[in-house]
DNA sequence: AGCACGCCGACT
DNA sequence: GTCGGCGTGCTC
């Protein structure tokens, strides 16, 4: 007999090896094997198949190889993780076996022996707030689906979340999986749960220790742990018998994996895995994505608001934008900066929002502000971590990679920071106009900088110890500042100007996040340079529904998610003729296509193409279902190699440079 | 992704 | 003269 074999390796193909005949009757899909890989002498492996040498395609090659030692003895996952695994791959294009990859990493290679259960504590039952009781009713019910609950302005997580996986987990051995958009938000979560589940609630995310994490793991495996708090990677955690599943702001950007392969989105492949187990889940936000919202509208998750439409809410804060074209330079523009020294002289507590969306970051000298740029066709590049090589540039563009500078070009510094021009430019010049105010940023920056200290600066935030907080978008979802008076944008030009369709769609949700958390005497302001963009008239209303209904028609006359899916190529080289033949030839793949599947825009280029010696260029297809778009975007991965000429292919990219 | 082979630069 | 840089090639 072979044993059908998937590695967590960027090649899309499996591989055939011996299953020796003492391991044949334990064969078994979906547990990892132990076997001999290239150069490696015991790679781990997760079997596919078992199956008789005769179903095999085996030419081609030389010799096969037999499989070292079975690791498991049962699956990890009960439910079929090859199968969601190529599905991922399917839908978002990394290789299979990255993608199977990602429900396997963390497992140890020996399981701990089962822990005696140790006797529950008695534990208290939380209130139900009346607000979600339509919810609850409906979790209690035990029907499976899945469900939106639009939170309304004042509602705290720590609030309801209690009351709602108390409802969801009816059984004892049930487990319930917390998705959190932020590691900062596990700690206070996880002592509004602890009263309810003692001893069972558990946090994961990127930077447990080593011992953490591997308590957390096994405590989701073996069942013990039954509520886990989890950032985007908990969603491929092993669970004994997950049975429910709750994401706080769903619509966030961060659950969006699209820096490091395999590329998923959090929201879609939590929905694939509870469809899966056809267990029951519910999406938690103030202002839900609009895929979200249209799959509401087309009844596919039941609407519950937890606020119902006519609430009465009373006045909302002041909303101010302010046109920067006529505050050339300035980082605060005069306004915000007399109402910034005013509400902090009124003893009121201030949040600035600059910087860059996602953990996308920019490397900047901490002396000069000397930033390093693509030698080939000039933008900042990002810095990215790498397993092997430590930090590396990436030129986003041309997707170029140098190592990361020892010293700086212009000064000769040697001390680089890695966080947004606009949050370390705020921060100096939010200190320049206050002297005395005391000041702290959070980047929500995992890469780097200590937790500890980024927890400190939130919390002393949320007690009121300090007066401004400078923050990436993030920092908008803690709600806690007892004293907030000003929230500014400071750069909202990013999320606007771009040729994303769902930039007017993040960007209100910001605005929106921004304004329920001030009271009526609270001041918004926005600084923008495109003061006349659509979305700054809608913002006066503050009706997120009424919003989302019009975003949610527009991509419908548009053709975008959730009525299409989008598959971007982009093809780049120094090289025009190997440019355009390797265009032609993913044109020509693209064939199948008919009238109806869908429609294919480009070429895209950037202007004073004509004038470069490095050419890129992209194409979007937009496919009129899931199924098409799997299509095209296995077509793109199969064109073949070209000497000079880049591809990079992304499934449903945000932001289309 | 690993891991090894292979061919050019600064050191004990 | 060697150690070691990372280019590139392969994995049943």
């Amino acid at each position: 007999m072979l044993a059908e074999l998937s590695f967590p390796i960027p090649l899309r193909r499996t591989f055939y090896y011996l299953l020796p005949e003492e391991l044949e009757l334990m064969a078994a899909p979906g547990l990892r094997a132990l076997a001999p890989l290239g150069k490696r002498k015991d790679a781990v492996g997760v079997i596919l198949r078992v199956l008789p040498e005769k179903d095999a395609d085996l030419s081609g090659f030389k010799e096969l190889k037999a499989v070292t030692a079975l690791l498991d003895e049962t699956p990890l996952f009960p439910e079929d993780a090859p199968a969601l695994a190529r599905r991922m791959s399917s839908r978002w294009g990394s290789p299979e076996g990255l993608c199977l990859g990602a429900f396997y990493a963390h497992a140890p290679k020996e399981l701990p022996p089962p822990a005696a259960q140790e006797p529950l504590p008695a534990a208290a039952a939380p209130a139900r707030p009346p607000e979600i009781a339509g919810l609850l009713e409906t979790l209690e019910s035990g029907a499976p689906g899945g469900c939106l609950l639009r939170l309304g302005p004042l509602e705290r997580r720590e609030a309801i979340y209690p009351a709602i996986l108390a409802a969801a987990l009816r059984s004892e051995d049930a487990q319930a999986l917390v998705l959190v958009p932020d590691l900062n938000f596990i700690p206070a979560l996880a002592s509004a749960l602890e009263p309810f589940f003692p001893g069972r609630v558990g946090a994961w995310h990127a930077r447990l220790t080593p011992k953490r994490r591997a308590e957390a793991w096994a405590g989701a495996h073996s069942g013990r742990l039954k509520v886990l708090i989890a950032t985007r990677t908990g969603v491929f955690l092993p669970f004994k018998n997950l049975r429910f599943a709750l994401m706080d702001g769903e619509h966030e950007e961060v659950y969006r994996q699209a820096e490091t392969e395999p590329f998923y989105h959090t929201r879609e492949a939590l929905l694939m895995r509870m469809g899966a187990l056809n267990a029951p889940f519910v999406l938690a936000s103030p202002c839900p994505s609009i895929e979200t919202w249209g799959a509401a509208a087309a009844g596919s998750l039941k609407r519950f608001d937890a606020a119902p439409p006519g609430t009465p809410r009373g006045p909302g804060p002041d909303m101010r934008v302010l046109d920067m074209e006529k505050y050339p330079g300035e980082v605060l523009a005069r306004p915000l900066a007399d109402a910034l020294r005013a509400a902090v002289a009124a003893g009121s507590q201030a949040l600035l929002i600059a910087g860059r969306k996602g953990y996308a970051s920019r490397l900047f000298c901490a002396n000069c502000g000397w930033m390093p740029r693509c030698p080939d066709c000039g933008p900042g590049l990002t810095l990215l971590k790498t397993a092997d090589a430590g930090q590396v540039l990436l030129c986003r563009r041309c997707g170029k990679k140098s190592p990361k500078p020892e010293t700086c070009q212009k000064c000769g510094g040697k001390v680089f920071r890695d966080y947004g021009a606009g949050s370390q430019k705020a921060q100096e010049a939010a200190s320049r106009l206050l002297p005395a105010a005391k000041i702290v940023r959070f980047d929500g920056d995992v890469l780097r900088g200590s937790l500890k200290t980024m927890r400190a600066s939130l919390d002393g935030f949320s007690k009121g110890e300090s007066d401004v907080l400078v923050g990436t978008r993030i920092a908008l979802r803690e709600l806690g500042a007892p004293r907030l008076g000003l929230i500014a944008f400071l750069d909202a030009d990013g999320e606007l100007s771009s040729a994303d369709f769902r930039a007017s769609e993040k960007a209100y949700q910001a605005f929106y996040g921004a304004w329920r958390l001030l009271g009526p005497e609270g001041r918004v302001f926005i600084q923008t340079r495109e003061s006349g963009h659509y979305v700054f008239s809608r913002l006066a209303e503050m009706d997120y529904p009424s919003f989302a209904d019009g975003e949610l028609a527009a991509r419908k006359d548009f053709f975008y998610p959730p009525f299409s899916h989008i598959v971007k190529v982009r093809f780049a080289s120094y090289d025009r003729p190997a440019l355009d033949a390797a265009a032609a030839v993913f044109l020509k793949s693209l064939a199948f296509l008919g009238g109806d599947d869908g429609e294919i825009l480009g070429p895209v280029t950037q202007p004073g193409e004509e004038r470069r010696k490095f050419h890129s260029e992209y194409y979007l297809v937009k496919a009129a279902s899931e199924k098409t778009a799997a299509r095209c975007l296995a077509a793109a991965h199969a064109l073949p190699p070209r000497a000079g000429v880049t591809y990079f292919i992304e499934a449903d990219p945000y932001g289309f440079h």
